[in-house]
DNA sequence: TATGAATGAGAATTCATTCAT
DNA sequence: TATGAATGAATTCTCATTCAT
């Protein structure tokens, strides 16, 4: 047996990579977003969401303690996405129409960027939304509504927009032309035998759902 | 009732309930439909679904082969019900701007009555809806596009409605006005700190989807 | 036991026989050996084995993924075995008629010895020896057969043993005379109403084998 | 409702091939003999049995109370028919040697001919010929063991054989060499990457196993 | 921070067999 | 004689999670 000799001997860390805590739970979380939206809360895997992040299954127990936490974490983290997007729009700076073309716009693309946005919140809500009213997160409702109210006010004192419009019900409407078109396309595309995600068709889907909202928000 | 004077009447087989291939069938149809839309197809347990339908498990292999076929069934008997529902409409007696918000309301209210059909659906697109394609139903087209393709015209010709409108767009968007409303009313609810479900919530909604609909398909 | 002064020594780890992942895939291999030669590959019960092993019936997936890929592990052990024993007859240091009887007598011992083995062979066998086909082993295939067709030659040259003997035909032989009789022990007991596994019985075939293939192999 | 007039009308039982006892007990035993050959006892399934038989499953029951009783038939109609075979070669009228090589080639000929033999006997000995010790049947005991004494014996006072042969010895090797060959063709293939059942390498077998007893039996 | 070993509680599915007609 | 309906007891395999280092 070769014995050391110094009991000083102290192994340097190795160049890295390992033991990063940041890295791990960033990986994490990515890999856990990827899994929920592609097999579902119920589906996805443990091990599944490890070998992605190409970490050992259980570190993700030590930084998210359970499979519901880790949905949590991925549910607030993509709300906080959104948010964030939400932000950067300054609709306030636009004429009313332009405004309202833009959120639309702005929805429809985030949809087709990030289906998995609204997958995770398919699970969340077979779940009856349990992980959100778990959440002492406030990234999670939309500052938009907020700027939508003002925008139709300010196209109703121009004349352009009619009045008596709820925001949170157009919001909602907005979201649901495009994430429903989305997330329902497998079944959507076949009954009608149709491809409905071709450059041609997301295109006149979107002209579709703009002529719809602005049909409706501008006054005849 | 017609009754029959001899001896030779055929006794009615008791009011068993055992031994009734049709009624088990059914039970388990049934059954299976709850659990699937409560629980999601991979949340859902061939247990719970034996439970609710009073039958021993076995009999669910007996009759449906597996849960993925069982699902299937189920959501073929989902699409054979919204189209039956749907026949019974007689759009096309209406003047067309009736018929149209005739066909709002009955979305609205199918969604209302029957949430289990979205929720399937969305197990379904979860699963790339590979039970559809396997599927050779063909109960699953709705009649309705035809319908509301002939509606469209019509109400143009009068000189009504605008024209170039896709009936299918416009019939996905009818869907989605709904069936997304509903499905996401959990996630919806929590970020809102709003009801959306109250009678007077309800009651506003649809009066939105109305709105808009009839807005953008009226001429201005 | 050479005792280390410094302190820095490790601690053995105690004579535990918890968490030692060479010693849990050993029992499980031995203790599916022993009950796939028991109850054949599709009467095992991978409880079964699990108790044998003394270990949680879960591990034996985690180490071996499922029960045929457990088979194959077991299937390879085995004939790694025999191949081992094999080598080290050293057949080619005697005169070619002791040899060709070392080599009876060394398959009769083994098949005594270790009747899992053709046990183990059968089952494969049922199974098309899709195992066996599988495995990239190749331990698999027997050295004896080259080894055995030296002696033939040599015997020949010797003027000893007659031409023209294909060894692997005489391996198969010796294989048959000596398997058959151990495996089909049961039935061909029941039906000649005689016991052949007494110490006398064994004795008389194994004679009877070596008159046998002596008698074909020697020149007249 | 129409109902017929004549209580005296009786459907005539059709023109049959339903309701024949026979036939469906014959049918049964082929198809659980083909299944148990196949599958081995353990693999085989009652429902597999059935459709084979074109049966329904129950009436497998009725007729042979359950698995093991209708293994312990097939087999017993096995064993009887090679014993009918075996009575049919009138080994006694040939010259002694010419019996012996007549035996041979016909134990090989009837295991290439009925493979699902050695099967059955195979499962049968896995559970301990339990089956076999159950069977009041009497056809099991070869008469040729006899025949052959007879012929050892003659061809001993002929000169011709050597002596102190034992004939059930040398039945057992005799089926030994070619139930063997057979049963373990697939791993014999897989292991010496040589197909052992083309015509050719059957004439080969059968050359090699008559030259092996001839050999053997025969005076120097 | 990181990880290989281990596990209990299910989960789907299978199978021989019986029930009721 | 024949059969469709029904079932209890396994059986393989899965999964989130914990142990021990």
């Amino acid at each position: 047996m070769t014995v050391s000799t110094a009991a000083a001997v102290k192994v340097t860390p190795a160049p890295e990579r390992q033991r990063d805590a940041g890295r791990s739970q960033a990986a994490i979380l990515v890999a856990a977003r990827d899994e929920f939206a592609e097999m579902g809360l119920d589906g996805a895997r443990m091990e599944g969401i490890a070998t992605r992040a190409a970490v050992n299954k259980r570190l993700i127990y030590y930084y998210f303690r359970d499979k519901d936490q880790l949905f949590q974490a991925v549910l607030e983290k993509a709300y906080q996405h959104i948010r964030n997007a939400e932000q950067k729009l300054n609709l306030l700076n636009l004429p009313p129409p332009e405004a309202v073309r833009k959120l639309v716009e702005f929805t429809w693309n985030y949809c087709m960027k990030h289906p998995e946005f609204q997958s995770l919140l398919t699970s969340a809500n077979l779940h009856k939304a349990r992980h959100l009213r778990q959440s002492r997160a406030r990234e999670l409702n939309s500052p938009v509504i907020d700027t939508l109210g003002r925008i139709l006010e300010q196209g109703r004192s121009e004349g352009l927009f009619r009045g008596g419009i709820d925001p949170t019900q157009l919001y909602i409407s907005i979201a649901a032309l495009t994430f429903f078109y989305r997330s329902n396309n497998d079944t959507l595309s076949a009954i009608f035998g149709r491809h409905l995600l071709s450059p041609k068709a997301k295109q006149e889907r979107l002209a579709h759902m703009c002529d719809l909202i602005l049909g409706y928000v501008m006054r005849d």
